[in-house]
DNA sequence: GGTAGACCTGGACGC
DNA sequence: GCGTCCAGGTCTACC
């Protein structure tokens, strides 16, 4: 089947534009030009599990050809297009891009703008809590368990089989640590309707309203908060971390104590008002590229392992 | 309102 | 190869 882009979506660079790219269940496969990438990922959709191949042989701007591992039965079409189009970000319109590339002209020639995210917001909600705390490479572990174990034909969980879960089931088999209660019951929150992703993917609802109930849920402190409000397309809000701290100190030179850069990286960005997280996020990605090379070249199981912060510090 | 310490895992390092 | 140290964000108890 094929799915219709914006005018200037390049799969190579807008799938390769955030970290979840290298996370299971998720795998990008690198051509040998931008345009011979693949982007396979599997989805658990109501037919049962299925493996996307989606390739842009025509390049930017040109329809996805998405090739699928089974037919689909009635409903999935609707369904599959929806989760693909949130996880490409490809409902966001081309005129949002260029209100950012005006604001910040640097990655105007570029073209990136577009941030790739997960088909679901539970997944959003579960990869950033793997994310906390803890080294790269055992997020990476933590999603590529998840997957396994609980995943059905390898696609990530979905949160009833993770809400039936013991929490001592959760860390023995997934290396969760103590993030396993957390994410249970995240997962019972997102099965009982006390998290309902419609009203989080409201746009009628401001910002600081869903910081708020963010904030209040097991496992989201401040950064996972931000964080996930960039996935939720909402980019006025910084995740401050200690990789934010390090971009302070190495590229933008600030010299001081933690919270003292952190504050000061909050002025930094704060003239590109409700896309300030594009600007910052795209300079952090524009350091990586320049250790490791294009992020669209990246293999996700040779990269991926070692991206450490001991081997960016390099 | 601010902060110290615990939480868990795996990489880094010293021997 | 083994043991120890440390990084990482959130949560709780305490001041």
């Amino acid at each position: 089947m094929q799915l219709p882009v914006p005018t200037d979506f390049l799969l190579s660079r807008d799938v390769a534009s955030y970290g979840y790219f290298l996370l299971e269940p998720n795998h990008w496969i690198p051509g040998t030009t931008v345009r011979s990438g693949v982007f396979n990922r599997i989805l658990d959709l109501a037919g049962g599990p299925i493996t996307l191949r989606i390739s842009q042989r025509l390049g930017k701007g040109k329809p996805l050809d998405v090739t699928l591992s089974r037919k689909l039965v009635a409903g999935e079409k609707a369904e599959l297009s929806r989760q693909v189009s949130r996880m490409l970000r490809l409902d966001e319109p081309a005129a949002v891009l260029r209100e950012f590339h005006k604001l910040d002209p640097r990655w105007k020639r570029s073209g990136r703008g577009r941030l790739m995210r997960s088909p679901t917001l539970f997944e959003d909600v579960i990869k950033t809590v793997t994310s906390c705390n803890v080294a790269w490479p055992s997020t990476i572990r933590m999603n590529q368990r998840l997957c396994e174990v609980f995943g059905r034909g390898g696609a990530f969980p979905k949160p009833e089989i993770i809400a039936a879960q013991r929490p001592a089931s959760l860390r023995a088999t997934c290396s969760v640590g103590y993030r396993d209660a957390r994410i249970v019951q995240l997962a019972k929150m997102f099965v009982s309707g006390e998290i309902d992703a419609a009203w989080f993917e409201n746009s009628d609802i401001d910002d600081e309203a869903i910081r708020e109930r963010l904030i209040e849920l097991p496992g989201i402190g401040p950064y996972a908060a931000a964080n996930i409000l960039q996935l939720l397309g909402r980019f006025g809000h910084l995740p401050l971390d200690t990789e934010s701290v390090r971009h302070g100190r190495v590229v933008l030179k600030m010299r001081g104590k933690s919270r003292a850069i952190m504050k000061r990286l909050a002025c930094t960005f704060k003239p590109f008002g409700h896309h300030k997280f594009r600007s910052y996020w795209f300079e952090l990605w524009m350091y990586y590229e320049a250790k490791r090379g294009p992020a669209h070249t990246w293999e996700r199981d040779i990269i991926g392992k070692t991206f450490t912060a001991a081997l960016l510090r390099e």
